[in-house]
Order: structure tokens, then C-alpha cells, then sequence
DNA sequence: TATTACTCCTTACGTTGTATAGTGTTCTTC
DNA sequence: GAAGAACACTATACAACGTAAGGAGTAATA
């Protein structure tokens, strides 16, 4: 590894994120690359989890040991936050063009899309202020349509606060419907049994809760898809009424 | 363990919820209990993260093996369920009076203080529907309020949604402002540096982003904590807006 | 009193991230 | 061209993890 100035992993990661690692002068030449490391990261975290990405289990993916890895890349929590900025990229396209509430409905139905596709976005640890080129340029996309719109400066952050926010909490929803729909109807009526008999006062004591579950649960066959659905769009619409009352 | 009528390990976990877990009839006396042991994790995760709940040291604080903790309780899931759960007990209290909108905006504050006093709150996997009875208390409390302030109940999910999003957003923020002002301001010049060595013209891409920034930065001593909170007050404002908004 | 149900302990296994050391390859320098 | 530094990669090893298995001792039941 090449000595960095003493500038630690800080400096290592950032040059890892940017892409500005500086390439190997000497040696025998390298079998695979950072970036085909964090492919392969990627995709065995979308089909098996964050847990699925061990080190092992990335050489075994790219015909390498484990320890082989630690030559491009530091660690495994690096290599976390290289698999989180390089999904965002799957976002950046061309400005986008119309109203703004239109705008931001889009971005934040992108974003969470992009979380669907990848609900191990979710496992990942949010307490990282990873300053990544794609993660940033999703961010960025967002407030140049808020400064478009003419939203006041000081708003912004509350507005991107909570979009992102609405975007996460939507995603987990509809990660937990999934994982849930694959546990069948019988898991659920078994749970539902097993809470009445722990809880049988459940009713009684939560009324809100239960009148809303009930009302839910009524919108169809995929009721917990539905409810995630309204919720989000709700949730967006709720916050673009207060944005444009804020703004009159 | 006691037989469980085929129920598996979901009857368990709710039992152990609901503190309806059966008391043993024979055998020696237990030397603890469930509840001493999610007080002692909860400890060790307020001081060291929950990645220092090891069965083992949990143990150890109790004088007693790793082992023996799965008398009490089936795993280390189960245990951090728990400790979810408990925690939120915290919050239980008299009813809130006076303006919906106050009550909301102090409902918000006492959850993001809890976040606060337990950051690990921030890793516990959301995936879960784990229906323990203080997470449900608490969220039992805003849908009273909700109710009690006329919001219809269409909209009830999506307010929710946001509230929740919302809050732990700023306590993620919150989170990361408490960890990095342990790292000092020579630490943060480090990294400035070095993204300005990796990305020299990052203030042209993130125009934006670099703005919010440094309006944010002239905020007084402790920037990151400040413009937390204002993003924080100042969403929830924005919301509230829109459902006053929408109940027009 | 014998049996049963229980608590707790010891030991052990497989898996994880990664430190260390060694082998062999390539570029640089003499 | 030869020597040596800088590198890629492998093999081995270690501490820590969750937890399965088995056994010793204890208290209620029959």
C-alpha cells in the first residue's frame, strides 16, 4: 500500500470514492479492480443481503482469496460505503424538466426505487457522512430543482430533510411488505393467534392503531403494497402543501 | 425450554414482549431475569454501541455465562428486539394537552431525545414488525392526537409516516454531529484537504450542496448541531402546514 | 424416593474480519 | 544487465462471535 502523508483512512476512502486512487507502478499486474469488487459486493448484497458480503465470499465471487481483497481495498466497512455511493449512480440522468412538484415527486419515486432494488441499502448504517460523487450528485439534483422553484434558501434543508426521510421510511415499508408476502397468509393468521393470546386487551388499549390496520387492510389483495403506496404519495403531497404555503 | 404447541420462535418473541413469557415451576431458582438482562444490554449499547451487545459480555456484566443468557431468551435478535421495545417505554406518560399542533411537535421532541439517549436505536434493522406494546404505545399516542385534532383518517398513515421519518432523520443527524465534534477540528481540516486534493472542483458540480453548506457552517460554534435543529422544527412546521392545508 | 423439569456451566464448532509472513513478479536504479 | 525496491497474491493464524450439545446439580412432583 502506498504511504498516504499520514492523512489515514479518511484520505484512502475519499480517493476510493472519487476514483482517484493512484494506480500500482511496480509489482505484477492486478487480476481484478476496485470497481469489479464492489460490482460483484453488489450483487451478491441484492440477492443475499449485506450479511452475504463477507470477505470470502467476494474472493470465492472473483476466483480470489479473502485476503487478496485488502490490497484495493482497506477494509469491509470501506468497502460498505463504496457499494453505498456506487448505487446511487444508477440515478444520475438529465436534469429534470416540467413543475417542480412534478420534479420532486419524480426524484423521490427514483430514489425510492433505487432502494427497492436494493433493500440493503437499508442495513446500511446512516451515522457516515461519506461525502461520495454519486450519493452527492442525487443530493445535488434535488436542491438544484428546490433553487429552480424558487424555494428560500433557509427552507431547503428542512425540505430535503424530510423528503429523503419519507423516501426511506416508504422503502422500508415496502422491503418489510415483500419479506412479509413471502411468509404466506398461514404465518399470519398463526401471528395474529399468537398476539391475542399474549395480548388479548390489544384492541382496547391501541383503538387508533387497529382502526388503521383495519382500514388497510381492506384496499385489496396486496394490502400492505397499497398502504406503503398512499402513505408515500401522501406524505409528499402533505409536505409540497406546506412547501407552497410557505412560500405565499 | 417449555414446548411452544409448534408456535415457533414468533409466539416466543411475543411473549417475551408482553412479559407473558411463563415462570419456570421447577428446577433451581433463576439468578436473573429477562428484564435484568435487556436493562444490562441496553447499558452496554448506550456506552459502547449495539455492536458491544456480545452474548458474552452481556454475561459477564451479570456474572454469569454467555450461555446461560439463552434460558431467558432465545438469541440475540430476540434480545435487541427487546431492547428496542423497552427502551420506548420511556416515553409512556400523561396524555398531551392543549394544540394538536404543539402536542405533535412535543410528541416529536421526546422521540428524538429518545433516539438521543440511545443511538443505537439508529441500527436496529427496521424490517421488524414487531409489535411490542411500548412501540405500540407510542404509537398509539400520535394517532390519538391526530384523531383528537380532527385529521382524517386517510391521512393519519401518511403524517405518521413522515413524523417518524422525520425524527429519525434529525436524530441520525444529531448522532453524526455528536461523533464528529469528538473528532476535533483539526480532524475536519484534515478531510476538507483531502476532498479538495480528490475533488478539486467539487464546488462546481455540487453548487448546491457547497451553498447550504457554508450558510449552515456561519451559524454560531456548534454548526451541525444548530442546522439540525432547524431542519428539524422546520420540517415538521412544513408538514403541519400541509395538513392544516389539506383539513381546509 | 424416583422422576422430571429446570438452571447453569463447560466445551466445542463454524464463521467472521483481518494481522502477519512469505513467495513470486515487475519496474526502477545502478 | 543485475540488484533491489515496490508491489499482488496466498497461506496460515488468531481472537471474537453466535450458539449447539452435553452434563452436573437443584427443586418440585409423583
Amino acid at each position: 500500500m502506498t504511504e498516504y502523508a499520514g492523512q489515514g483512512e479518511a484520505m484512502r476512502t475519499l480517493e476510493l470514492l472519487w476514483g482517484k486512487a493512484a494506480s500500482p507502478k511496480r509489482g505484477p499486474s492486478q487480476k481484478t479492480s476496485v470497481g469489479e469488487i464492489v460490482t460483484t459486493a453488489i450483487g451478491i448484497a441484492d440477492s443475499e443481503g449485506l450479511s452475504g458480503v463477507t470477505m470470502r465470499a467476494v474472493g470465492r465471487e472473483l476466483n480470489r482469496t479473502a485476503m487478496s481483497l485488502y490490497t484495493y481495498v482497506p477494509g469491509r466497512d470501506v468497502l460498505v460505503t463504496l457499494m453505498y455511493d456506487q448505487v446511487h449512480a444508477e440515478l444520475s440522468g438529465p436534469p429534470k424538466t416540467g413543475h417542480w412538484r412534478k420534479a420532486i415527486l419524480t426524484w423521490s419515486e427514483r430514489l425510492r426505487e433505487l432502494y427497492s432494488r436494493h433493500p440493503w441499502l437499508l442495513e446500511v448504517s446512516q451515522a457516515r457522512p461519506a461525502l461520495g460523487p454519486h450519493e452527492q450528485e442525487v443530493l445535488e439534483g434535488l436542491l438544484r430543482i428546490l433553487a429552480g422553484a424558487g424555494v428560500a434558501t433557509a427552507v431547503r434543508p428542512s425540505v430535503t430533510s424530510a423528503l429523503y426521510s419519507i423516501v426511506r421510511e416508504a422503502a422500508k415499508r415496502k422491503v418489510e411488505a415483500a419479506a412479509e408476502s413471502e411468509q404466506g397468509a398461514e404465518w399470519w393468521a398463526e401471528r395474529a393467534k399468537a398476539l391475542d393470546a399474549v395480548a388479548p386487551d390489544f384492541a382496547e388499549r391501541f383503538p387508533e392503531s387497529v382502526a388503521i390496520a383495519r382500514r388497510q387492510s381492506r384496499s385489496g389483495d396486496q394490502p400492505w403494497l397499497k398502504a406503503a403506496e398512499e402513505s408515500f404519495t401522501g406524505a409528499i403531497t402533505l409536505l409540497l402543501d406546506g412547501v407552497e404555503a410557505r412560500s405565499d
